[in-house]
DNA sequence: GCGCTTTATTCCTTGACAGGAATATAATCG
DNA sequence: CGATTATATTCCTGTCAAGGAATAAAGCGC
């Protein structure tokens, strides 16, 4: 199960921006800010609270911080996902086995390979 | 992308138990209220809040309220989830590829030494 | 209807968190 | 060292959410 510190970082909307911003590639603090629309304190504590749920690292190049996403955290939420995708994936087989009404179905297997575990 | 109110509404550790619980089985509130031990408005409340946030659905038995676990809200935690899955799944990768390296080679080439100050 | 059980809601207080402004720290360069 | 850039931290304030106590509401049995 994941730790609190890592929902509560991820319960707020700005951090989870930051988060899609670092998933495309790593960047300075300076574009954070530009791209969020924050001011660089506020973006600067969001970072702190990303770093301290071990969702970000941060590199150093010259001034600059350079951050970037840690992927470990990520497993932990898939982790704690897990069991309900279980429920998730049941219900969705029973429905389309009720409904049958999927034009575009993708071929819900009752397995789903995706994650190689 | 999931919705603010999902996020926020598993942000909060007891919630997330009540979900846990009723991943086993449906429960009606006065059981959620003893395994959690929290007091029955609050657990009322939470459980509003989780039904606002799609994550719970209510059956009416008799002066009970069942609560049961929707499954949607999952997928879209899922879905959300999948990019930074790759991003995992690389980083796994990757780490897989360096341990994997055919070490039969024995006069294997180490990092050059030299290019460093 | 009346009581009884079960759950929901309101009122209130408290604590946590977000944001802005100002300031401090760190690193680079001359 | 002093100036400059880039980032972090502190202080303050407003907002929001959680928890408890009391109360309301809804459903059941008589």
């Amino acid at each position: 199960m994941p730790d609190a510190t890592l929902w509560s970082a991820l319960a707020d909307p700005h951090r989870r921006a930051i988060v899609a911003l670092l998933l495309q590639r790593p960047r300075p603090v300076g574009e954070i800010v530009e791209a969020c629309g924050l001011s660089q304190p506020s973006t600067s504590k969001h970072l702190k609270v990303l770093r301290e749920a071990g969702l970000v690292r941060v590199r150093q190049d010259a001034q600059r911080r350079v951050y970037a996403l840690d992927p470990a955290p990520i497993a932990e939420l898939d982790a704690w996902l897990a069991p309900y995708r279980e429920l998730w994936n049941r219900s969705l087989d029973a429905l389309g086995r009720r409904l049958d009404e999927t034009p575009d179905d993708t071929s819900h297997a009752p397995e789903e390979p995706t994650t190689k575990d």
